[in-house]
DNA sequence: TATTGTTATACTCTATAACTATA
DNA sequence: TATAGTTATAGAGTATAACAATA
């Protein structure tokens, strides 16, 4: 990136109030309902690195170490995911996600595809194509 | 739109992952210390429409009348804000941006762009091309 | 002494329910 | 009777500070 134009300071006003209004939205049209969206992200998470200590996730997630506590534990509590000592450093520990999130995972994919279709009759196919292009660049400047 | 692929459905799980996650990073470094997102929203909101009444702003922010309520209140007590009675219907009132809140947007304006400046370094000039073409679908998905 | 994870506690933001005033 | 806004209260989610165990 070399340079700021007017259009890239207006852009990132909209893409903030933007990002702000959706993610209320998400809160709340959860496609899971005990589930929290930073719960789901983490399973996904899980789900695409096989395992993680909760350090890791929380610096994935942008969360402090005490909240990922009670994120992994809610998890547990709910059999979705398993704590197991690290093999070689006795301070941590490593979460993995049972065959039950699995499970939970793909019957979550199909209720996002009903929700989904409802929403796709707003945007247009070029707007889709827009999103989806939009997608891993959002992912990269959420870890950056 | 006309139909759902599967890259349609990964992108968008991806979506919601990369939005939770950006959001809680709006939250924290803001550009403002004393105003939520939610609150720069709404002045945001009022820059581009001039007014509205409380009802109007909880809708478009896709939050309950109590919230925009408590939200009115803490601008108003900062000064940013102003609450007048709607000149036909005694029910309503009508809230509208002050000097102050100009001034004060022009200052976070600058602020923005500091931090754009150290994040832009990570993306390259194709990526905020992206961002820059999906910001307005994803204003357009936030309030569909 | 530094680091990982946890416990205890408090705060921020938003929601729901009940109330007031006006239409 | 319905609607706009408010007040009172509760809940979800996250943070900070203090602590325990291990490196």
């Amino acid at each position: 990136m070399t340079k700021l134009s007017e259009d890239d300071l207006a852009a990132v006003s909209s893409l903030r109030s933007a990002v702000m209004r959706l993610s209320r939205r998400l809160r709340h049209q959860r496609v899971d309902e005990s589930l929290s969206p930073t719960e789901m992200s983490v399973l996904g998470t899980l789900a695409r690195c096989g395992s993680a200590t909760p350090g890791e996730l929380a610096r994935k997630e942008h969360v402090q170490p005490p909240s990922m506590t009670r994120i992994v534990a809610m998890l547990e509590g709910k059999g979705l995911v398993r704590r197991e000592p690290h093999p070689e450093d006795r301070r941590q520990v490593v979460v993995s996600q049972t065959e039950q999130a699995e499970a939970m995972l793909a019957e979550s994919r199909r209720k996002r595809n009903v929700w989904l279709a409802q929403l796709a009759e707003g945007l247009t196919d070029e707007e889709w194509a827009t999103l989806r292009d939009a997608a891993p660049v959002l992912e990269k400047l959420a870890h950056l």
